[in-house]
DNA sequence: AACTCCTCCAACCGCCAATTT
DNA sequence: GAAATTGGCGGTTGGAGGAGT
């Protein structure tokens, strides 16, 4: 027989839900999804679960509105890889794929827009008409760079002085400095205690991390204080469920 | 003030790749 | 080596809230 509670959830998470994620990403790290879905007793999958910490409560995450520079490294990463999103996300620190996609949507729209107006003000029918596919920056004349590669833009600079040059010798220095070191859950329970890494972050600092996790606004971080007691009790129920 | 449109963003879905059994 | 499971990625959707009319 099926009880209520094994239902899983969707929608939107609650507060208490993020606190449970976040507390048993701290234990057994953020690579084993599935079992912490189960053992956290979040009725999530782990897909859900995993989607949640790495789109809004990894603490490497950044908030706020796109820099000049992330946006043209946007425009620029998409022009050389079109849409992979992640692969682009992991040269913007603390910027998750979602987001970028979410901005390129947005603004590929918008300017799919106003270039269709700028073609044929008076003409309905448009050449654009799956702007997110078919990227509207390319200037008239020009083949798309969105779907060749780009012009190369190296030589521009950016609002901030900061060269396409420089943009690629940062991109270069990152692949070169980043490792993707397979996590264990041997690695999660370092001395350094139940660690989780940022592996997505160019060259993240695990104090950092820290800081930013905690920059959660006050209330919030009281609350998920207050439910340690819930947690511990939650976990204890987890590991005695594991153990038999 | 009420309505519509637009933007932003969180979350889900389906597919594929990687890993485990 | 095959099958099953899990994780990751890209595409898409729907709701909230702000801006414009």
């Amino acid at each position: 027989m099926k009880m209520v509670q094994d239902e899983v959830r969707k929608g939107p998470w609650t507060e208490q839900e993020d606190v449970l994620l976040v507390n048993f990403v701290h234990l057994f790290g953020d690579r084993r999804w599935d079992f912490i879905a189960k053992v956290s007793g979040l009725n999530r999958t782990g897909k859900s679960c995993r989607l949640r910490w790495v789109n809004y409560l990894h603490p490497c995450l950044k908030r706020g509105k796109m820099t000049p520079h992330e946006e043209r490294l946007v425009l620029e990463l998409h022009a050389k890889w079109g849409n992979r999103w992640s692969r682009i996300a992991r040269k913007l620190p603390g910027r998750t794929d979602n987001e970028i996609k979410n901005y390129w949507r947005t603004h590929t729209r918008k300017k799919a827009q106003e270039k269709e107006q700028a073609i044929s003000p008076s003409s309905s029918s448009s050449n654009f008409h799956s702007s997110a596919d078919s990227p509207p920056f390319s200037d008239e004349g020009k083949v798309s760079f969105y779907d060749t590669g780009g012009p190369g833009m190296a030589g521009l600079e950016d609002e901030n002085g900061y060269s396409m040059d420089d943009i690629w010798k940062d991109i270069d220095m990152s692949e070169e400095n980043t490792v993707v070191k397979p996590l264990s859950l041997s690695d999660n329970y370092s001395e350094q205690g139940c660690n989780f890494s940022c592996p997505s972050m160019a060259s993240p600092s695990w104090e950092y991390c820290w800081d930013s996790l905690w920059k959660m606004d006050e209330e919030r971080e009281s609350k998920m204080f207050f439910n340690t007691n819930q947690l511990v009790s939650r976990y204890e129920y987890g590991k005695a469920s594991l153990t038999g």
